[in-house]
DNA sequence: AGGGCACGTTGACGTGGATCAAACGGGCGG
DNA sequence: CCGCCCGTTTGATCCACGTCAACGTGCCCT
C-alpha cells in the first residue's frame, strides 16, 4: 500500500496557478504579494478550455464570472436586432472577458474563440468579496475595467475619423505591440481573424481590408501571405497614422 | 442671545448632500442604506462649479478623483496628435466622469462643461477605500463602469455599422430617453451641444447632421428650431434604426 | 490524394456622405 | 436698436468606400 504516495498526481490536480502563471504581469495579479496571490490562487477554481469558434458566454447569458485568457485568441462582437453586428475587440493572454455583464447581470456581446484557448474562471461575487481584504486586486481591478474604456475610446476614434488605411495601420500596430508585449515577435505574427472579422472591427468591409493589406505589401510596408503577416517598416505605417494633408 | 439659534445657516454648510440628492437612484447611492449614505456623504467632501465651456479636467491631468453631476451638462473629447478630435460621450446629471484616469493614474480624454454645471467631487482613493467597507458601494461602482463599458459597445456599432440617419435616429432616441429618466420631457428638449459636436460625436460633418435634421422635420419626425428640438413620432424614429433593406 | 468550400483577391461601377461654397438667422455687445 | 459673428442651412460637386461579380487558393475532410 505504500505506493499510494507514488501515484501520479492526475492532471486534474496539476493547477496552474496565478502565482505561477507566465501572464500575470499582465492580468490580476500583478503587484500581489506572494500570500495574496494565493488567496486569488483559492478564488479562481476553475477553469475551462473552449474549442475553435464555439463561445464563451453569449450575449444575454447571464453573468456569473469575468474570465482571464490564459492561451488562445478570442473576439467579442455585439448582435443588432436586424442582424447586423459588430465585432468590439480581440483579445489574447492575459487579457479580461466579460465585464460586458456586470451591469445588468446578463452578458452584452458574445466572446467567441478563435483558436483553441483556455480561460480562469474568476466568479465575480468571490472577486468582489476578496478585493474587499486585498487592496492591490481591487486597484488591479479597477485599472483592468478602466483601461477598456479607455481601449473604447481610441476605437471610436479610429471609427470616428480615421480613413481606411489608416485603420487599418493602427491595427496592424496594435496587434503587433501586443504581440510583443506577451514575448513574441513584433514584425511577424498570425492573425486569427478573417478579412471580414477585420472589416467588422474597423468598420470596413472585407474587400476594402484586403485592397489595403496588397496595397501596404505594394508599397513595402509589409509583407502578407494569407493570414501571415510580417511588418517591415514599422515607422512607415506608423507615419500612416498622422496627416495626410500636406500642410494646412 | 437667544437668537443665536436663528442664525440663518450660511449657503457654504448647505452642502446637499447624497442622502438629501434627488439623483441617488441614478448616482452611485443607489440601493444604500441611510448609514451607508452617511459615510458616502463624508466622503463626497466638496462640490465644484463649472462654468459653460471650461474644463472640468484635461488630457494629461493626474488623475485624482471621479465626478458625479449634480447640475449641468459635459462633454468628453480625445485629442489625435495630428489634430483631430473625437467627442465620446455626453454625459448629464447623475452620471459619472473621470474613470478613463484610473487606468493610467492621468486622464485620457478632456471634460468641457457644455452649460455652467456642477459635480461632486470623489477622491478616488477614498472611494476605493469605502467600497471595501459598503459592500452596495463597490457593487454600484463596479455596475457603473461596466455600463460604461456596454455604452461604448453600442457607440462602436453605430460608427461602425449605421447610416448617417440612423445615426442621428439614434442618438435622438438616446437622448430622449435619458431625459424622461430624469423626470424630463421626452418628446421636449434643447441641446446643449452644437451641430458640429453632435456630428463629431456621431462620426459625421456638421452638414450632414443638419441635412438628416432638416430631412427629419421634412418627414415629420421631429419638429427642429436651432437647438431645440420636439419629437413628433417616437415610433417612427425607432423605426429607422431597423433594417432599411426591404427583405433578403 | 482528391475534391469541395470557405476565405481571399481583384476589377468595374455606384453612391452616401465629405467637401467646398454661399447665404441665412439669431443672440449679444455696443 | 443696429450690426457683427458664430452657428446653421442649403446647394453643387467629388471621392472613398461599398457593392456586385468573377476568379484564385489553401485547407480540411473523407
Amino acid at each position: 500500500m505504500q505506493e499510494k504516495a507514488a501515484i501520479p498526481i492526475s492532471i486534474g490536480h496539476l493547477k496552474t496557478a496565478c502565482s505561477q502563471c507566465n501572464l500575470r504581469e499582465l492580468c490580476l495579479p500583478y503587484g500581489l504579494s506572494d500570500p495574496e496571490l494565493d488567496r486569488l490562487d483559492e478564488l479562481v477554481g476553475t477553469r475551462r478550455k473552449i474549442k475553435r469558434h464555439s463561445h464563451l458566454y453569449r450575449s444575454g447569458d447571464s453573468f456569473e464570472a469575468i474570465y482571464a485568457i490564459r492561451t488562445g485568441f478570442f473576439k467579442t462582437d455585439v448582435l443588432l436586432e436586424d442582424g447586423r453586428d459588430q465585432v468590439t475587440g480581440f483579445q489574447m493572454a492575459g487579457e479580461i472577458l466579460g465585464m460586458d455583464g456586470i451591469s445588468t447581470e446578463h452578458h452584452s456581446c458574445n466572446a467567441v474563440a478563435l483558436e483553441d484557448s483556455e480561460v480562469c474562471v474568476i466568479p465575480f461575487a468571490k472577486l468582489e468579496e476578496l478585493s474587499r481584504e486585498v487592496n492591490a486586486l481591487q486597484h488591479n481591478f479597477h485599472k483592468v475595467m478602466s483601461r477598456e474604456i479607455v481601449r473604447d475610446h481610441g476605437l471610436m476614434m479610429l471609427l470616428g475619423t480615421m480613413r481606411a488605411e489608416e485603420r487599418l495601420a493602427a491595427f496592424l500596430l496594435n496587434m503587433s505591440q501586443r504581440f510583443m508585449a506577451r514575448g513574441y515577435s513584433p514584425q511577424e505574427f498570425h492573425l486569427r481573424m478573417t478579412r471580414e472579422e477585420i472589416g467588422s472591427y474597423l468598420g470596413l468591409k472585407l474587400e476594402t481590408v484586403s485592397r489595403a493589406f496588397s496595397k501596404f505589401q505594394d508599397e513595402g510596408y509589409i509583407s502578407v501571405q494569407q493570414k501571415h503577416i510580417r511588418i517591415i517598416d514599422i515607422p512607415g505605417l506608423r507615419k500612416l497614422l498622422n496627416p495626410q494633408t500636406p500642410h494646412c
